[in-house]
DNA sequence: AACAAGACCAACCGCCCGGCA
DNA sequence: TTGCCGGGCGGTTGGTCTTGT
């Protein structure tokens, strides 16, 4: 049984806006706000809209500050790293992007960014040029140190685990906008452009269901951040645990944390051996291939919503 | 000029989650 | 503790525009 609908159906408007609805729903917000209720504005406003379909009328097109059209290259390199980071979360995204809308970024990536990358794989495929990490055979580091700052190291009868909160979009910024050029910017934050993204792509296809990130070196995760090394992909299984030396448990902000710290013998697996990702497969794959390492894990367990969710409010009103 | 195919993007759909009674 | 409700989100759809033949 599903859940009732938000309006009735029948009695509410669909399809293309009128400058009519909009003159309404922007000075009714102007003037009153949204009262923190859409369910209720359309009628207040005098509109035969669904609340839903104001809301995202309101932050899509009508709020102030918003920015349309043509992605420079530093949103093009802002929006691949984070893609690369955490997938398709799209309005996280946004929030880096004062002016952006997840939607944009979205039917951005869709229509447009996702091509260049499949065009740039084409042009570096026939140059085989490799990457510009990892610095040796080792598994890269993964960028998400750039999004989250290590917190303290505990220690359980039954192993440890570091905690990580992320960075303040204040903190955030310059890391993410870090434009080295596709190198590294230190030793505990990279940032992909599509360039690095597509070298990345081809020379580190998805092991399994999952990219995995590290050091092949067995170590316990580091306090200064900068030898630590963040695996993640599907959901963490008891045994796994026992290839690892740390483990995240819990990050202090109400969610069980699905990433490991550093690594035993599975990293071994990973071959020196360039195997260069086939982007003539279904397009799917590609996605699958990035979001794969963020999806079963940071996605839902890193990021602290609630924060999120506040940087977010912070772009939108 | 007419038509088809592809690209683009606004809007919708439905699921998930948190707040609250 | 449970169930309902509204907000938020990502995926998808469909209409319009652009480009190619």
């Amino acid at each position: 049984m599903g859940r009732a609908p938000c309006c009735d159906k029948a009695s509410v408007k669909k399809g293309p806006w009128s400058t009519e609805e909009d003159s309404k729903l922007k000075d009714y917000i102007e003037k009153f706000g949204t009262g923190g209720n859409w369910i209720a504005l359309p009628q207040k406003a005098g509109l035969k809209r669904c609340g839903k379909s104001c809301r995202l009328r309101w932050l899509n097109y009508l709020r102030p500050n918003i920015k349309h059209g043509d992605f420079t290259d530093e949103e093009d390199r802002i929006i691949c790293s984070l893609f690369a980071s955490i997938g398709s979360r799209w309005s996280i995204i946004a929030a880096q992007l004062p002016g952006r809308t997840d939607n944009d970024i979205k039917n951005y990536w869709n229509t447009k960014l996702k091509k260049k990358l499949m065009a740039m794989s084409m042009t570096s495929q026939s140059q085989r040029k490799p990457p510009p990490f990892p610095p040796s055979h080792q598994t890269p580091s993964f960028p998400l140190s750039s999004l989250y700052k290590e917190c303290p190291t505990y220690y359980t009868p039954t192993g440890s685990f570091s905690t990580f909160e992320p960075m303040s979009p204040v903190q955030l910024q310059p890391n993410v906008l870090n434009n080295d050029n596709a190198t590294m910017a230190t030793n505990s934050s990279f940032v992909h452009t599509p360039e690095s993204l597509v070298s990345y792509m081809q020379y580190y296809p998805a092991k399994e269901n999952f990219l995995m990130f590290g050091s092949g070196e067995p170590s316990c995760s580091s306090s200064d951040g900068s030898s630590s090394h963040i695996s993640y992909g599907r959901e963490i299984k008891q045994e796994d645990m026992t290839n690892f030396q740390g483990f995240g448990a819990n990050n202090g902000y109400g969610g069980d944390l699905k990433f490991m710290l550093s690594h035993g013998k599975d990293v071994n697996q990973w071959s020196e051996k360039p195997s260069v990702y086939n982007f003539d497969k279904d397009l799917e794959d590609v996605k699958r291939l990035i979001s794969s390492s963020s999806n079963n894990c940071c996605s839902d367990n890193l990021i602290d919503e609630n924060k999120t969710e506040e940087k977010v409010m912070y772009y939108y009103y």
